[in-house]
RNA sequence: GCCGACGUAGCUCAGAGGUAGAGCGCUUCCUUGGUAAGGAAGAGGUCACGGGUUCAAAUCCCGUCGUUGGCUCCA
């Protein structure tokens, strides 16, 4: 026990002195007992450490609750742990795998020999996990040598445990222990099993040891576990409400696309309510480019094999991809386009270009097509045919900074107007330690960095910089953007290329009336009007903003007395460039409002005698009920006036 | 691509060796009804597809296609 004393400079920056050996739990315990309870872990120079192992020299160091990603982390480990007790002493004989802590919860990779695990099983695992815990076991560290730890999982026969320590360094190998079980774990891990309150496992799944597919297949049981019971409910509620608002279920409820098996899995059908909704989208990006600049250009749907040669897709990707078809006689292959980057090219080279036409915009809605393999499809997010809202900004390097902060500008834009109003941009850069994955100078690349992350800050963007993230041609912004329900999906990106330019001999005459070459930027606001779309669908559950809703209103007669009045003022709003429709049907209204409601139609339009005599519109919003009445003029300037609010970014 | 689950009426699903069921939707009729489901009748199925086992297959077995949960977020 040394009795020198070490300093500890806390988050605040607040510097306190202890003697050293000091852990984190006792400097929580003198900041106060109440954080003392709430500690899961510390974080002792950037490393995070049990919070009850000594530190011996002057530190950083932030204690982790469950407020903290970290934290949370940690916490989400031991129950991995946990379930790991908990599967050995309900199933003796299993070998388990790794249990790692994942974005929002925990799994572990079980082999079960000839047992057949099945789902009914969980709640059974669950209550034995929770007993466990309320044994409040504390999870104890151990340095083991290399040789003791094989001695132990030998004993144990685990025959993947082994694999793991043939890889370790003999010195690096700790086990933890709670109760009767031991593991192999780099740790941390939270002080005690009695911090876990609530268990929910949430799947079985298989999973290849090692994630490779020749090698055993285990079972992996993925969880998630709270501090606190309640904060178990919200997160089931949250993914109940994920559920309800899965684009695959509201797609087909709202027919907005479909899928079928004779035109071929992964190849959306847009269905009229979806293309409209497709189409609105398109329309307004198209109207915010021609303000930007932009250029609209259309190119076909298949390209010569020459270009993807030129272009290196066709080395890269070529394997990969739909196979060329060929010309019934001369055998001239083409290939279905996988990108649209090669066309615009060929558009930039119809004539020299001089430095005084720069940057040219050229942006095209180009549906591109890409072989995924069967078990990557999902919904709309990941399909084969799609369509990218893409643009090709050739300019000179000194504008690179320059196009960036605009593209931003359009980004943002499109991000506000449909209410994403959490994200990050991720600054994806080069893996400092291996520029030979890179193709372009240094100087080239630590200029567009350096330029990258200048205009995200003079935009004051929320950034996180990847290293290594980066595309072999150039680094990127990404938009990584949080719905409704906190979940993060990666639309919008630009990025920057040195490699295309040069791979098509791009040129342009500068005012030395010198040859040069011009950078090009990729860039796509939405990502994918597919993959876009269904993020959207998500976010608002359906309830698509008024200006997007493939079904406006709903005019309800109270009788078919009504339909010619009916009639008129569908007329009068279609005039006005609204779309909806007239509910003939001979049903009663409380009928009508229902169905208009479940379809989630923005406006519904009760009408009857007293509408029709004072030429009148009884106004039923959705998801709030009864305007009241009102002249159908007025509904109509409402509907404008509710359409420029939404768009009061445009 | 690999592993598991699933595929029954337009939709959501029940049925598990003995000739196909419900609710919603659809059609027709009755009803002309004022803010979230009016009533009645009817039509609708090669039980995904192809083989096999069986006296008999939607049901069991094999294959194909499709959908779906996963397939390192490294002890």
């Amino acid at each position: 026990m040394s009795s020198q004393n070490i300093e500890i400079t806390l988050p605040d920056g607040s510097v306190r002195s202890y003697p050293s050996g000091v852990t984190g739990m006792q400097i929580a315990l003198d900041i106060s007992e109440g954080l003392a309870r709430n500690v899961l872990a510390a974080k002792v120079n950037d490393e995070v450490w049990d919070a009850d192992l000594p530190i011996l020299s002057d530190s950083r160091v932030a204690l982790l609750t469950w407020k903290d990603q970290e934290g949370k982390s940690t916490f989400w480990h031991s129950s991995a742990h946990l379930l790991a007790e908990a599967l050995e002493s309900l199933y003796p004989g299993i070998q388990l795998g790794i249990g790692p802590a994942i974005n929002s919860g925990f799994y572990y990779d079980v082999d079960f020999g000839d047992l057949e695990l099945s789902a009914d099983e969980l709640p059974k695992i669950e209550a034995r996990m929770v007993e466990l815990a309320r044994e409040k076991n504390t999870y104890q560290r151990t340095d083991v040598s290399k040789q003791d730890a094989i001695a132990y999982f030998k004993e144990k026969k685990d025959k993947y445990k082994l694999e793991l320590i043939e890889d370790l360094d003999d010195g690096t190998i700790s086990f933890y222990k709670q109760g009767q079980f031991t593991d192999l774990c780099r740790g941390p891990h939270i002080p005690h099993t009695g911090f876990i309150k609530a268990v929910k496992l949430l799947n079985v799944a298989g999973a290849y040891w090692r994630g490779n597919e020749n090698n055993q297949q285990l079972t992996r049981i993925y969880g998630v576990s709270f501090p606190k019971q309640k904060e178990l409910l919200e997160h089931l509620a949250l993914l109940e409400e994920a559920r309800k608002r899965d684009h695959r279920k509201l797609g087909k409820e709202l027919e907005l696309f479909a899928f079928s098996e004779k035109v071929g899995m992964g190849l959306p059908l847009w269905l009229p309510k979806g293309t409209r909704l497709r189409e609105r989208l398109e329309e307004f990006l198209r109207k915010a480019q021609v303000k930007a600049g932009y250029e609209p250009v259309i190119t076909p749907h298949i390209g010569g094999k020459n270009l993807y040669v030129t272009s290196g897709h066709y080395e890269k990707y070529g394997k990969d991809s739909f196979q060329p078809i060929s010309t019934p006689h001369e055998g001239e292959e083409f290939l279905l386009k996988p990108m649209n980057c090669p066309h615009h090219c060929e558009i930039y080279k119809v004539r020299p270009r001089s430095y005084k036409e720069l940057p040219l915009r050229l942006a095209e809605f180009g549906t591109v097509y890409r072989y995924e393999q069967h078990g990557e499809l999902h919904g709309l997010t990941r399909v084969r045919g799609f369509t990218v809202d893409d643009a090709h900004i050739f300019c000179r390097p000194d504008q690179v900074k320059e196009e960036f902060l605009k593209v931003i500008d359009l980004t943002l834009f499109v991000l506000k107007a449909l209410n994403f109003e959490k994200f990050v941009a991720q600054l994806s850069f080069r893996d400092p330690e291996d520029h030979e994955k890179y193709i372009g100078e240094d100087a080239v690349w630590e200029r567009a960095e350096r330029e990258i992350a200048e205009a995200a800050a003079e935009k004051k963007l929320e950034t996180v910089t990847e290293y290594g993230e980066a595309a072999f041609y150039g680094p990127k912004l990404d938009f990584l953007v949080k719905d409704a329900l906190g979940r993060t999906w990666q639309l919008g990106t630009i990025q920057v290329d040195y490699n295309l330019p040069e791979r098509f001999e791009l040129e342009y005459i500068g005012s030395d009336n010198q040859k040069h070459r011009p950078v090009m930027i990729h860039r796509a606001p939405f990502g994918s009007m597919e993959r876009f779309i269904a993020v959207l669908i998500e976010h608002c559950g359906g309830n698509f903003p008024l200006w997007l809703s493939p079904e406006q209103f709903a005019i309800l007669p109270i009788s078919e007395k009504y339909h010619a009045y009916a009639e008129t003022l569908y007329k009068a709003f279609v005039e006005k460039g609204f779309t909806g429709s007239v509910d003939h049907r001979d049903e009663k209204i409380g009928r009508k409002i229902r169905d208009a409601e479940v379809n989630k139609i923005p406006f519904m339009l009760i009408v009857g005698e007293k509408e029709e005599q004072a030429q009148l519109v009884s106004v039923r919003k959705h998801g709030t009920g009864d305007l009241g009445q009102m002249k159908w003029a007025e509904f109509i300037e409402m509907m404008q006036k509710e359409i420029e609010v939404e768009l009061k970014y445009n």
